[in-house]
DNA sequence: TACCTAAAATAACTCGATTTAGCATTTATT
DNA sequence: AATAAATGCTAAATCGAGTTATTTTAGGTA
């Protein structure tokens, strides 16, 4: 194994300073007045003999590792798998690297996550926040270093973040329900307090309560196996057989509804309309295909890479954060009636 | 801010030297004939003020990085992205980090990747390699760096891989379509001369000719533009109307041939018979739902990490690559007569 | 008391870069 | 001619650990 060449042997191999090697290849030749005839002699011989800085020598002098942090709930889910695919391309265009990682909404594995990254000097972190990870998030602003959060939000933490507007769009959705004449809509969402799934619920509600309709909410817990989902969804069903329409909290949700209805045999519109949140490959194909609200992925990845490039370039901590709220999209398929 | 403790804080609080401290920190008190009594109040100390040895200089002295690289062809595809899952958890609970990218399939994007994975000192690497990436690969195993590629290997490059049976997948694929009476069978597939690739085409052509039925293969190039990917395969059903069944490459191609047989408006199995390499959500959910060549993704999943942890930990070069080989399910649904 | 040895701890070097402060020359100014 | 300023480059300190080689201390022995 040929050992790597350092900035030492490139220094010793031209007989000159490391200094000069090192002014030369960070761009600062001109400033140090380091003659032209030298600096392109050594640009040659670097390209040369394909000399490259050691990264993590480099960032342990200067604090800066040119990586971003990226914690997502879960990489297996096609809606942040997609996020994460773009600002992934976005991050290596602009010369970063990301490091990521799935939080499971688990606080403590993402409080040691959040550790991890700050131990190897992650130069900003795009997360999608799990509950009580508020001080983490706070301490690590506190710091002076950016984050971005999308998906959801912290209530008590100022901070950058990119979400969609969550309430009007289930508002929305059921005032879509209710015009077609639907009574007895049921909203199936997950168990937790995150904003995102707050809103949701609140839209529902607002659109319900509004039309005097009486509210018929599932919540269930989150797991990734799929039997413990599916189960007490049956169970709502059959216990709730009035039931007409359906709106499912996220992609989750949905897909283990169209399980659910499928073993049940019920048959989607005349039996039982569905509408969901999120949209995705899936929801297209299926048969009748679902009407989604779809958020805009491209609109979110974008948004969000751009934000935290900007901050990391803009070094001064410019201190008012920003809040995007980006909105979905009803889109109108053949799963009601 | 207040800044990150350092080694040589703890020692002058303590009022010895940090060459103890780091002894005691990393086990060595025995060895070193430590007293008892001086490593338990340094320990106390360092777990009382929160000090974490910064891991960047760690690895710069020590070469160990405890980050394992990830490069996968696309993470937002079902199939790497959930295997990635695995890995990444398997990994975190081995003390081990993953830096992952998305290769595209791209030659140069890859090689790339390698250097700044290599750069920035990771200790094992898990690759789904591109075409023409053997010489990187094997100058990685020449330095003696474990690697462990998956879904593909290469054919003139001797390392642990681990992928699947797929020439007898597609065979027995093919034989099932051919023993249910269809006579023009299309295998769609991706142009490329991958081994997966190939030996799916492989098994295909010997299923069709040992049963002396003509092939018929449309290669289409990868594009992550939808339409792009449609548009071929639109044009090769419309030259080919005699088609009775088709067979899939991979889920990507079998969701861009789900879309286009539903503009022809053509219906599964009456007009045309499916079965796709790959298997997930979507075929499950999709009416008549897909049969489909199931992956082992949990082993596959299992098996690499496994593998590349035992290299990781057995610093001792064993000669010996592993290769393993899995097989695939044919998972038969409604799709075919 | 002087000497030796084992135990306990440490000074100094290393990894590979960046950065600060400064040293010779040469050129310009008075 | 003496001094100041500009030019071109470099020695040495630094980041925060791990590691090697060495010193100090304590206890036992002759």
């Amino acid at each position: 194994m040929k050992k790597k060449l350092s900035i030492v042997d490139i220094a010793n191999s031209l007989n000159i300073s490391k200094t000069t090697v090192s002014f030369i290849l960070n761009g600062r030749a001109r400033e140090k007045r380091i003659s032209e005839e030298l600096v392109e002699r050594v640009l040659k011989y670097v390209k040369e003999v394909g000399y490259k800085p050691n990264s993590l020598a480099k960032s342990l002098r200067t604090g800066k590792s040119n990586i971003i942090g990226l914690l997502v709930q879960d990489i297996s889910n096609n809606f942040f798998a997609t996020i994460a695919r773009q600002i992934e391309d976005r991050a290596y265009k602009n010369g970063y690297k990301i490091i990521y990682s799935s939080t499971d909404n688990d606080t403590q594995k993402t409080q040691e996550l959040i550790a991890m990254f700050r131990d190897r000097h992650v130069d900003g972190y795009i997360i999608v926040p799990p509950e009580g990870i508020e001080e983490d998030i706070s301490s690590l602003i506190k710091d002076g270093l950016p984050v971005v959060l999308f998906d959801r939000y912290l209530p008590g933490v100022e901070t950058d973040y990119v979400v969609v507007d969550n309430l009007f769009s289930t508002y929305n959705a059921t005032r879509y329900l209710i015009d077609k004449g639907y009574k007895n809509i049921a909203f199936i969402s997950f168990n937790n307090q995150q904003t995102q799934m707050a809103d949701r619920l609140s839209g529902y509600n607002k659109a319900m309560t509004q039309s005097k309709l009486t509210t018929s909410i599932k919540e269930v817990d989150f797991y990734q196996d799929e039997k413990l989902m599916t189960e007490p969804i049956m169970a709502f069903l059959n216990e709730h057989p009035e039931t007409d329409a359906i709106l499912f909290g996220n992609n989750h949700l949905g897909t283990c509804g169209l399980k659910v209805l499928k073993k049940l045999d019920k048959k989607v519109p005349e039996d039982i309309a569905l509408i969901c949140f999120d949209d995705y490959e899936v929801f297209e194909l299926c048969n009748p295909p679902l009407t989604a609200i779809a958020q805009p992925i491209d609109a979110i990845a974008d948004k969000v890479i751009t934000l935290l490039l900007n901050r990391l370039n803009t070094s001064v901590e410019n201190g008012v954060k920003q809040q995007v709220i980006l909105t979905t999209d009803l889109r109108i398929r053949k799963s009601t009636k």
